[in-house]
DNA sequence: GCAAAAGTGTTACCGCTACACCCATGC
DNA sequence: GCATGGGTGTAGCGGTAACACTTTTGC
């Protein structure tokens, strides 16, 4: 039996696109970039680029993080260093006529950081900066140009997974500092459902999970009024039941 | 500006790989295809290929499966003929090492289908059949050989999404002929979540969310008993609450 | 009649919501 | 003192679980 004839299959460029999620300031904010050639050149895109000959999906998405960020992120699936912020996979996306120079199939991968420092700009990317989703994806005949190529979709759908699993899973400790209170979290829940929540009844909730959080020792007031405790992010990856997001 | 200068890149084949799960004889069962050449030869696979140049992720699904089992898949995100079947994108599978051919990235779907009479052999297989994902997710040291490359992965994650899907939304009535009873309804939860539902609940929870089933005028005594009510289902795809799974 | 499956009624319990209320700090 | 955010208590309500019980068919 002859070795595989290449020929019999047609050749596509495979890159990985990064949703990059955070709260800053009551509002949940996406990494972008603005594109340095064409095509969409001068527009904001999500960060990315081609994963290598003999790059794993997975190794790929967190090498892009980490020359755009910095940031070492913890990726369930091949686990080693583990600097706070999650990864996994959202989707792919294949469309023929997605990028108007070839046919480029993109795995976005989504991130879920904690505020972090101004984006160091890396690469090929000259400028990179934190913003509001809602700013990013603003309507049709909006103020500002919409992302590059089919990236609103993508975002679109990375922060539609982001609202849904903190539903049911601890991953909003993702957004936080190692150590946070209840307060700090109940505004994570905030900014990514945009919606306000009873802090009286959050708290019950959180603390009553078994798992959620572990109580860190110390206290603050960095947010004001009556010190609260610390916590770190517990063993639980699910929560059963879930929290509830109020109806729209 | 030069054209985009290809030798930038490394070439990947796409390909994409179909978990097809429907209920038969109260079990779980997805398609399985017998492999007919190097590598795996021999070996049972998910059904898949590759994506043609000019073709869309869902459509090379979609095609695949039209070879496969003469199904028409009703993909939401490209809406046209609808035979039943649901469609969707599953998780995107490209370790380096995964085909010893080649580089391959293989961008998963999962289809939900109706019990089907026996499969159509199609193309290069040289035979399919319907195995419950049971016996072919055996723990290592089974008695069957298990799929070949990473297939076994690729259905596990398919079968967990068929299961929690079914949780939260309306999915479950995809595996139903066009009307169905209640009680065949529960018996697909049943068979997917492998436990034992209450039928009284049941039947009040299904009956009770607006929207999840709609009547279809007629009775059938088919599973025996006293005659049941079809039903068909309904606008909603979203179940909210959802149902609970049974704790294991 | 008997078995089998479809449906309805009822009660207890659990978790959530919506509050009232108190606590500990900075200013 | 006063504002601010942290934390506890409690009553009402909606949904589920776990039954008992009736209905309508095939054999």
């Amino acid at each position: 039996m002859s070795p595989y004839d290449p020929s019999a299959f047609p050749p596509f460029a495979v890159t990985v696109d990064l949703v990059v999620l955070t709260v800053r300031r009551h509002a949940l904010c996406a990494l972008v970039v603005r594109r340095g050639e064409q095509p969409f050149q001068g527009r904001w895109a999500l960060p990315g680029g081609f994963v290598r000959a003999d790059e794993d999906l997975s190794a790929a998405a967190a090498r892009e993080l980490a020359e755009e960020t910095g940031l070492c992120a913890h990726d369930p699936a091949s686990p080693g260093v583990d600097n706070g912020a999650h990864l996994e996979q959202l989707a792919t996306y294949g469309d023929p006529r997605r990028d108007p120079r070839m046919r480029v199939v993109s795995v976005a991968h989504l991130v879920l950081a904690p505020d972090l420092p101004a984006p160091r700009a890396g690469g090929d990317a000259n400028s990179a900066r934190w913003a509001p989703v809602d700013e990013l994806l603003e309507g049709p005949g909006q103020t500002v140009e919409g992302l590059a190529f089919d990236h609103a979709r993508i975002l679109t759908d990375g922060v539609e997974r982001a609202r849904s699993k903190i539903e049911y899973s601890s991953l909003a400790t993702a957004f936080c500092p190692p150590e946070f209170t209840v307060g700090e979290l109940r505004r994570v829940y905030e900014a990514v459902w945009g919606v306000a929540l009873d802090p009286r009844n959050f708290h019950r909730k959180v603390t009553g999970t078994p798992g959620f959080l572990v109580p860190a020792g110390g206290t603050t007031t960095r947010q004001g009024g009556r010190p609260a405790q610390l916590f770190r992010a517990g063993g639980a990856t699910l929560l059963n039941p879930p929290m509830l997001r109020p109806e729209v």
